[in-house]
DNA sequence: TTAAACATACCGCGCGGTCGGTTTGTTAAC
DNA sequence: GTTAACAAACCGACCGCGCGGTATGTTTAA
């Protein structure tokens, strides 16, 4: 009847499921921990459920690291939309986004980092990687600007890394100063 | 005759061999790569050969990790033997050691990042990562340096994406401006 | 009735690891 | 100097397990 078909139960849903239990585990145990059965028994799923949603766990992979991507994505675009000033717009956005994403999501975080050493997932990031660069040269071409991005990266490795809070500078602080630094 | 028993044959020299090809497969083909046959076969030796020399894989990625480990202390060391300035001198050492790594070991620098999704080596590292950070606290405490230290690894982190040159800030610019944000 | 959305059972392969044997080198008795 | 004895260094064949993936059966919604 209806052009677009309706679905029945909630294949997406699942599907959704299946991708933040890869993204939890790789982040919680390792990258090495992600099997198809852990994932599909996080998600409560068989094996043979999960191979129904993806071909292979290599596909399962690419969606896990296209969401994290999209998300951060979004967090940058988010930000840019209400920034008013054109000087250092961009790295302004990615060090908020960056600073972000390790408070609303800091299981998720460190998910690209583990996906990194996989071959496949690694070309993705790359070609994300160099988009996002792309960009930030077309509008913050300044070498300042560029030292905070690279900060940034530098405050995102280290949030993996998950060290105490005592050793490291006061977060309000470290993200005032790197904005700090891309304004004017 | 001699208390202290000479050695036979070369088996250090063997253990060097086979903790360089792991750390060398690692980086060009992922962790995923490193299995025990691998890296025997990349060494010229059985895999038998190989569990004489270590009792298990785990043992071995754990040297691989020290070993990257202990070339990157030295290197800061080295620098830091050289500065006379007392302010930012472990910044600057840090910074030196980032990019001299990168350009003396460019196929052995993202090991370590392709280990730390191993949990075990991931427990080793965050012990050699506390300490860098209590003895960078000790000599540089200011929250400039601290940042600069934050772009250091950011850069780190950008190099072993292996992104295009033209994307990226010139490499002695970007060297010497933030050793220049650690002085003074 | 039909097809999507699963579950169940199974397979082949490659991995880490083991084990018995062989070579190589050192020591010491004679 | 010769040689027996011993241990380190290493090889080669093998094993069990867990993985990704498949083939087929079963349920559920339209």
């Amino acid at each position: 009847m209806n052009e677009g078909y309706e679905r029945k139960k909630q294949p997406e849903l699942v599907r959704r499921t299946l991708i933040d239990c890869a993204a939890r585990l790789a982040t919680e145990r390792g990258l090495q921990a992600v099997t198809v059965q852990a994932v599909a028994d996080a998600a409560g799923v068989t094996k043979g459920g999960l191979f129904h949603h993806f071909p292979n766990k290599e596909k399962l992979i690419d969606a896990v690291l296209k969401d994290q991507i999209d998300k951060f994505d979004a967090a940058i675009e988010a930000t840019l939309a209400h920034d008013g000033e054109r000087y250092g717009c961009f790295t302004r956005a990615y060090v908020i986004a960056t600073f972000s994403m390790a408070e609303f999501a800091p299981a998720l975080e460190s998910t690209c980092v583990a996906l990194l050493t996989d071959p496949v997932a690694r070309t993705h990031w790359s070609d994300w990687l160099r988009a996002r660069l792309q960009r930030h040269h077309a509008t913050d071409a300044a070498p300042e600007l560029e030292i905070v991005r690279y900060a940034a990266d530098g405050v995102w490795l280290a949030d993996l890394q998950q060290l105490p809070a005592d050793l490291r500078m006061d977060r309000d602080q470290l993200r005032t100063r790197l904005i700090g630094l891309a304004t004017e």
